[in-house]
DNA sequence: AATTGTGAAGCATTTCACAGCT
DNA sequence: AGCTGTGAAATGCTTCACAATT
């Protein structure tokens, strides 16, 4: 498959691109180069250029690229055009919070579904959402069409809600438990781990003492 | 600066070793070698032994890593060794969930200082710290010796929180707002942009049609 | 005999430099 | 003239393979 030569960094900074790309169509602007798309994202120019041509020749030599095309074009290679729907396993805080992410505003990936095994949560309602309970996932998630997943659960939980995602034909899994999952390899999953965030964050402080390591 | 040689990558293992090592400690396990650390964490031996060694000889050869030595020594090099202090900045539900996550049990990053600018707020107490203004936020980050930022503000305010984190010391931001912070370059500022993983977490699902980018 | 520590090889990603269009 | 698209060079990270050590 063409997908896997692209750098997974790569597939990373659409969205960037996406976000930036509305700022400027808001804006009223009909074109943008490289250089100004560089300028707004951070990323260079070069990298900027490299993304895009993975997928095909989007600007217009001696001019740019046309704000409104490149969106609906990144759009459409990252699936977003026709929405996409998420399950969100654990009404937890951190669930509740993404939740309201998910719901605000116009976002292009929604939460669709919401599970737990709590018997006080399941059956309440978060953002408008039904709380299901762990073991209708399946039937859910193939009733409404969903494709990825969200892990929002205790670690200990973590490979369990993991497994019943993979049942229940879930294609992506964004896992925000401590652990690491132990699923069928055609299942992307990205881990986002606030733990490992916070304490490598600590390296970057004057309180890390690598120098104590020298060797000379 | 010796530090800037090593990959940031090796860094955010390190979090990965030292859970696994104190997992292992608790179950009275004195010697791991890096095919078991290879085996808990999904990183393959060689890349465990590479990654220590940036920081000096830790094991023995022929039997493996002491756990409870190894352990220490990667809680000194990040810094962890005598407890860091974080500061979050924005009391909404993100938060919220971030606090209860960094108060929970015997964290060794916990959260010691929260600001908000609303009035609603100020004053409250999440997790048994009091919410302050962020007009405070030089005078108490100072005081308690926090060296660590966290914003989760909206993207409209996440680049004054980051500057009104840097003028009170802070050395390194974890940013969960999704907006690019310019900021004097020795803050080290790490991005989590929920926006980015589950739009990117699309493209890995067949929703997305890369096929449809044929040279046309 | 077993396992670490490490130079060298192998990959992957980014940056460079410029040819190719408009 | 200006800006994209892209091979080639450079950089950075991972894997390999084995010498060193207990």
């Amino acid at each position: 498959m063409r997908k896997s030569k692209i750098p997974e960094a790569a597939i990373k900074r659409l969205p960037v691109y996406l976000r930036v790309l509305q700022d400027a169509i808001a804006s009223e602007i009909q074109i943008i180069s490289s250089s100004e798309l560089a300028e707004r994202t951070g990323f260079s120019p070069e990298q900027i250029r490299k993304d895009l041509a993975y997928f095909g020749a989007f600007g217009t030599r001696g001019v740019g690229y046309d704000t409104a095309l490149l969106s609906r074009r990144i759009s459409r290679i990252l699936g977003l055009h026709q929405g996409v729907k998420a399950a969100l396993v654990g009404a937890g805080h951190l669930g509740y919070a993404l939740s309201r992410y998910s719901q605000s505003r116009h976002k292009d990936v929604t939460i669709a579904a919401i599970f737990d095994v709590s018997p006080q949560k399941v059956g309440t309602e978060i953002m408008g959402i039904e709380v299901n309970h762990v073991s209708d996932m399946a039937q859910v998630c193939r009733e409404r069409g969903i494709k990825i997943g969200i892990i929002a659960v205790p670690a200990s939980e973590a490979q369990q809600s993991g497994e019943l995602l993979a049942e229940a034909g879930i294609e992506a899994i964004l896992n925000f438990a401590p652990a690491k999952l132990r699923l069928p390899p055609e299942i992307f999953v990205q881990n986002i781990d606030l733990t490992i965030e916070l304490q490598s964050l600590a390296y970057y402080t004057s309180a890390s003492s690598e120098d104590e390591t020298q060797a000379e």
